[in-house]
DNA sequence: ATGCTGGTTGTTTTT
DNA sequence: CAACCAGCAT
């Protein structure tokens, strides 16, 4: 018989090996794109408990996503055999939930505690304006809530930041604060930042919990390490202190969450804080070709400041990266859907092994609109979630208040869903009272059900309270009783849900099936004690996020044989045979926002490097020439990411109809690239140049008739009677002269009448 | 109390 | 161009 620890490491490199053979002490794991991470993770936890006799529930593994966490399982148990329930894995906000659910009451927190998703915090932020009695209209809820997250990610307590407020705009952000989290309270209630501030703040100051938990846990491995925010790092740095077996893996090229306050210094500076760290860079590719390695070596080295790492591989060279240029998104979504087509039928790459990354979700459309007609399968990672439906969140909130009675978001949602004669005013009132009382709006409801309030309701709206309350009170009678999926089936007959819903014509049918498909994902609860199922199949709800439904998720149509429509973002950690990176373009790819803030743009530069690595073999570019964007359409350049990769690993193709003699000159000498190299000649030429000087009356193919009111040589902008100003680029520009410049009139004269929009 | 409509608004990425 | 909201008519 083979001896386990041979098994084990059979089959991995040194690098992989010593990784996986360091247990002891604090571990740095710097694995760069394709470097066989999630391998030597799974291996190091089997080497753990196989090797080491380290008993599986002492170890705790902590991932990015849910299906990460089931990944790294599955591979787990294929090497070593234990009982698989006791190792845990899983992610920060999972493994949180779990710890105040058991110790909570230490920091005020009920067993029986919601979790409050973003559409609850918007709405408890609306409340929040009203209640302050501050016009929600100079504000936006995003920002606002922003600012909360921000806030509670440097630990800071509504109070505390009351007492620092140095300007109008703090005050008001310091009012909604508290406001904001007495609401939650009221509600026992925490949101996604509370999840991890609380568990911080229990471990911190209750010195016996967090014993418990650090001895429990003997070995730490965390995942992804790049992406942690403050909060996170804190809570892992408490819980390895005592024995410092804390693993940490990640990439800082690939740290792409810092909007959401995560830290790549927590991976960088690891040894600052765990000065005995053995760091292992793990480096060599199993992934990608070296064409695409290069390729994406070339465009990360850009970024000043970072630590060198150069991914090398032994993998073919592979085929050149495909620069698609298109001349508009539906032209775009046919050039791609075409190669992806010839894929498919040519050369047999399954569609699942195809992937087609974007930086916003809204580019999506037009690959769907067209991969329907072509009756091509596709999957959408993210969009409107499953979980955020409509109709599944009004049956979720039902089943919410059925935990946790004071869930006021939840009970908001469906006071008056399906209608029952509860007027917005009348909602208004109680939630009045509620505050007025300090107390839930469920609680107000039962004391105007027992005649104690009345507040400033008529008889009518009394009625209908009071019969909004027996019906809560029906279903909480029975349903400690029933397993999910039959509460579910309970709630539905008494609020006479599915007959509310089937007044849709149009989308009826859809929203039933969801309902059904919710009950399904219900019901493999069924069976485990009703007191704690309800809980935990709302926290997973909770938890779970868009790409844990991609493949092997529980509930789930399987779906093998569909293409991927995925946002950069969450691509990470996923890889494909052919990666289609779509709408590279300027504004796009680097985001507008980001364009003039060096950090934002270095960001932006590696999602992109994220998108490229996710490639095996076939990685292909594009990007269109016009775009219309919120309702307006411009033009666009090519990202300057594009012109970051050397030439001789890209070969130039363009959509019919679009192609040009000075694209290829384009391409060589980009604007952006001018700076490295200032020897390259203009592009523009000539005589293309000076017919659009100023005053020149024009009209464009799309635009229509427009004035050329600048020419900054290559390009310029343009004013069109039907569309405003536009930025465009002379040797794209579909456009012909039609009234020569006057020869008379001033060039330094500003004509342009901004009003001629509307005229 | 409910449903419609017309005007306004905003748009990165998400555990 | 959507989605969303406020105010109006029913």
């Amino acid at each position: 018989m083979k001896n386990v620890s041979e098994t084990i490491l059979a089959g991995l490199s040194d690098r992989q090996q010593q990784a996986v053979k360091h247990t002891e002490g604090p571990l740095l794991l710097v694995a760069g794109p394709g470097s066989g991470k999630t391998r030597v993770m799974a291996h190091r936890l089997a080497y753990l408990v196989g090797v080491n006799n380290i008993p599986a529930d002492r170890i705790l593994a902590v991932t990015f996503t849910n299906k990460a966490a089931r990944e790294l399982k599955e591979r787990c148990e294929r090497l070593v055999d234990f009982q698989k329930e006791f190792l845990q894995v899983r992610t920060f906000h999972g493994f949180c939930a779990r710890v105040l659910r058991f110790d909570g009451d230490y920091v005020g927190i009920p067993r029986e505690f919601s979790i409050f998703d973003e559409d609850d915090q918007k709405k408890v932020i609306r409340r929040s304006f009203e209640d302050e009695n501050i016009d929600i209209k100079q504000h936006s809820p995003g920002t606002i809530l922003n600012t909360i997250s921000r806030l509670k990610n440097s630990t800071k307590m509504p109070d505390e930041f009351a007492r620092e407020v140095s300007d109008y705009g703090q005050e008001i952000a310091s009012r909604i604060y508290s406001r904001y989290q007495s609401i939650l309270d009221v509600s026992n209630a925490v949101d996604f930042d509370d999840l991890l501030l609380k568990a911080f703040i229990l471990f911190n100051d209750h010195k016996y919990v967090l014993d418990k938990y650090s001895d429990r846990f003997k070995y730490i491995q965390i995942d992804e390490f790049q992406d942690t925010n403050p909060l996170q790092f804190k809570v892992s740095k408490l819980l390895s202190n005592n024995n410092g077996n804390i693993c940490v893996v990640g990439d800082p090229d690939q740290s792409i969450y810092s909007w959401r306050y995560a830290d790549p210094s927590n991976l960088t500076d690891f040894k600052k804080s765990f000065p005995k760290t053995t760091v292992i860079t793990l480096d060599q590719s199993y992934r990608s070709t070296k064409n695409i390695l290069d390729a994406a070596n070339s465009l990360i080295v850009n970024n000043p400041d970072r630590t060198d790492k150069n991914l090398w591989t032994n993998n073919d060279i592979g085929s050149k990266i495909a620069v698609y240029q298109t001349g508009s998104e539906e032209d775009e979504a046919r050039v791609v859907l075409d190669e992806i087509q010839r894929l498919n039928q040519s050369e047999n790459t399954p569609l699942n092994e195809i992937a087609i990354m974007y930086r916003v979700n809204a580019q999506s459309r037009a690959f769907e609109v067209l991969c329907q007609r072509l009756g091509i399968r596709y999957r959408l990672i993210g969009g409107v979630k499953f979980y955020e439906r409509q109709e599944v969140k009004d049956v979720l909130a039902y089943l919410r208040i059925v935990n946790n009675k004071s869930d006021d978001a939840a009970l908001l949602r469906v006071i008056n869903t399906p209608r029952r004669g509860i007027s917005d005013k009348t909602v208004a009132e109680i939630i009045r009272m509620a505050r007025e009382n300090n107390t839930s709006v469920f609680s107000i409801i039962a004391e105007i059900y027992s005649g104690k309030l009345t507040g400033e309701l008529i008889p009518r709206a009394i009625k209908s309270i009071k019969a909004f309350f027996e019906l809560l009170e029906g279903i909480f009678d029975i349903s400690d009783q029933l397993d999910i999926t039959d509460l579910i089936n309970f709630i539905l007959e008494r609020t006479d849900y599915i007959s509310y819903i089937r007044r849709d014509e149009d989308k009826g049918l859809d929203r039933e099936e969801n309902i059904n498909e919710l009950k399904a994902s219900s019901d493999q609860y069924t069976g485990i004690d009703t007191g704690s199922q309800l809980s935990s199949f709302l926290e997973n709800v909770a938890l779970v996020s868009n790409v844990d439904n991609l493949e092997g998720g529980d509930d789930v149509r399987p779906s093998s044989e569909d293409l991927t429509l995925i946002t950069l973002h969450q691509a990470k950690g996923l890889e494909y045979d052919a990666v289609f990176l779509v709408g590279c373009e300027e504004g796009l790819l680097p985001h507008v926002m980001s364009i003039g803030e060096p950090d934002s743009l270095e960001e932006e530069r590696r999602i992109c490097y994220v998108g490229i690595t996710r490639a095996k073999n076939n990685l292909y570019f594009s990007y269109s020439l016009v775009r219309r964007f919120r309702g307006v359409t411009g033009g666009q350049m090519l990202s300057r990411f594009v012109n970051e990769i050397p030439e001789n690993l890209t070969t130039k193709k363009y959509a019919r109809g679009f192609s040009h003699p000075l694209i290829d000159g384009y391409l060589k000498n980009s604007p952006n690239r001018k700076f490295k190299s200032p020897n390259t000649r203009p592009l523009v030429d000539e005589k293309r140049t000076v017919q659009f000087s100023k005053g020149t009356k024009v009209k464009h193919d799309i635009f229509g008739d427009g004035i050329i009111i600048k020419n900054e040589g290559n390009e310029g902008e343009v004013v069109f009677l039907k569309h405003g100003v536009k930025r465009l680029m002379w040797q794209y520009a579909p456009m012909i002269v039609i009234e020569k410049k006057r020869r008379h009139e001033n060039d330094s004269h500003d004509f342009v009448d901004p009003e001629i929009d509307t005229a």
